[in-house]
DNA sequence: AATTTATGTCAGCTATGTTGACATATTTTT
DNA sequence: AAAAATATGTCAACATAGCTGACATAAATT
């Protein structure tokens, strides 16, 4: 009998495809593009020190100001003892800053300073000429499919946190401009 | 002079939104489509102890059998001693076999085994369900849409990387079955 | 007054990345 | 044949960003 366990297993010298009706071309094409879509920021975020969990915490804070700690955990899907080293770093460096809760005054309320506006902005505005650049040559229809194969690929359950958000109408399309 | 620097901030209420010419909505569609993406296969990995690192490993592994260690670190763009670590677990667990090069016996290619073969088939289906799924309602020009998006959301000079898999023709269309 | 809640903090652990230095076998160049 | 370059492996130390568990404080709720 072969040893076919351990170091002594066979090798498989055919290439995975799409044979096994397995979408690999999606699959693929999603991983490189997520890729290369997160690494405009990272290469501003790199100057100031920061990685993208700050990325997150001042998108989310810039998206929904005024969002408790409580709310931007459950966003996330961190925990508060991650959260606090990322967050504290931003409300040192001006970015962010908390405001006591006015009717419950247990909660930090956090909101963007200007400086955080900038940066968040500076951020998102790379991701957004390539998306700009990557829909160049795509009709309305094509862009109307984009976005509804994206919202489709997320969790139903969290598609609310998508549609909380400020212009986003809840089940419509994110049609702007 | 009030002081708008470090804790002492003034915060910013209005919501991040369009207005600056930036595509919030594509941009957090995205954010939350590849989270939830990245869910499915993680569910499974943890049952082996590992984790995405050891995903991407056996995907590429599996996409280009007999792929040497130099081009699946440049693929991955991680350095030697981090591809160490997860590769040799992949190893140890018979999920991936190494073979002596046969031109240059200091290479070693790397094929995935049956188990291994097995282990990327499983961890593929429900991203590709997942998929499936999201694309339910889109004609097939929206499906081309879709994938002509993704592939420009890549940088030009990564777009080769894609194009060398196996079953991928040369800015072709992906498109299966 | 007691309990629950929102937040903060300390300590330690894990996964996955990094750099630098060096060893070994093999191929290529001189 | 000797020297240099290359492919890979390994050791050690470090960084980031996640985790769990335990405990503290202030404020709200019961």
């Amino acid at each position: 009998m072969a040893d076919n366990t351990g170091a002594n297993a066979k090798p498989i010298r055919t290439a995975l495809s799409g044979e096994d009706g397995i979408d690999l071309a999606i699959i693929e094409l999603f991983f490189f593009a997520y890729r290369d879509f997160t690494s405009d920021p990272d290469l501003i975020l790199a100057k100031y020190g920061f990685g993208r969990a700050h990325h997150r915490v001042l998108y989310f804070v810039n998206r929904k100001p005024g969002l408790t700690v409580a709310e931007l955990l459950d966003v996330l899907k961190i925990t508060k003892q991650s959260l606090a080293r990322v967050l504290k770093q931003l409300i040192d460096s001006g970015h962010v800053t908390q405001v006591q809760g006015p009717r419950d005054r247990r909660q930090r309320e956090l909101y963007p300073t200007a400086r955080g506006r900038t940066l968040a902005l500076a951020l998102a505005r790379p991701q957004s000429r390539r998306i700009r650049a990557a829909l160049e040559s795509s009709t309305t229809t094509e862009r109307a499919g984009i976005e509804r194969f994206l919202k489709a690929m997320v969790n139903p359950e969290l598609r609310a946190q998508i549609d909380n958000l400020p212009g986003n109408m809840p089940g419509e399309d994110h049609g702007k401009q």
